[in-house]
DNA sequence: GCGGTGATAGAT
DNA sequence: TCTATCACCGCC
């Protein structure tokens, strides 16, 4: 306890409210995102996304996820190569690989290294925290920009925080969205959702 | 269902 | 430089 709370000084400004706060979001280690792109994407529903800003602390509880595997995955971005955009997921695991889809929305990801890395698509609100059931709306809501790209998600303003596991009858597994265009990896069930949950973007 | 929007990657 | 291509969202 005396460890958390130490841990839990050096996350936030000193403050009963505030302290209490960070005694309740206990940061993951960055290995907990070293296992494969698959268990990761389901290991993280249930755990909890926090953005500590100037002003606000804002958490969310990760409900829809979606793994993307490496190069030989024609859904994942490092299909195309190892590219300025793509390196950060040939790094190593537990950093924020971030990109603007469509010109409009950015996007939020779990790196696991080996050019692989988990999306987040949506988020239950805990604290200060707007819609966020969708990729876009996700980042939108945590405030979450393209300079956080290649952040460490151990490491605040922006990280990673224990939450409560889904429990294996509540998970459900989907194909992923948008991916039409990759071919048989299209149909792959690579979605995660807490069947639970009315915040998950898209309907199984 | 369709338009908006801009970074990326590969072509020229 | 130019162009096609998008892990989406909101409004119609």
């Amino acid at each position: 306890m005396r460890r958390r709370l130490r841990r839990a000084r050096w996350l936030l400004p000193v403050g009963s409210a505030a302290l209490w706060r960070a005694v309740r979001l206990d940061p993951l280690p960055r290995s907990f995102s070293k296992r494969s792109p698959e268990r990761l994407a389901r290991a993280l529903l249930g755990q909890l996304v926090v953005h500590h800003t100037a002003r606000v602390t804002r958490v969310g509880r990760i409900v829809e996820t979606e793994a993307y595997l490496g190069p030989h995955d024609l859904a994942c971005h490092s299909a195309k190569g190892r590219t300025k955009r793509t390196e950060v997921m040939f790094g190593p695991h537990g950093h924020a690989y971030v990109y603007l889809v469509y010109g409009l929305h950015l996007c939020l990801n779990v790196v696991t290294g080996q050019g692989a890395a988990v999306l987040l698509r949506a988020l239950e609100p805990v604290e200060e925290l707007a819609r966020a059931d969708g990729p876009g709306r996700l980042t939108r809501a945590l405030g979450v920009s393209l300079r956080h790209n290649t952040h460490p998600l151990d490491t605040p303003p922006l990280f990673l925080a224990r939450g409560k596991p889904v429990p294996a009858r509540f998970v459900v597994r989907a194909p992923r969205v948008g991916v039409d265009y990759a071919g048989q990896w299209a149909h792959a069930p690579l979605r995660f959702l807490d069947a639970r949950s009315a915040h998950v973007s898209v309907k199984v």
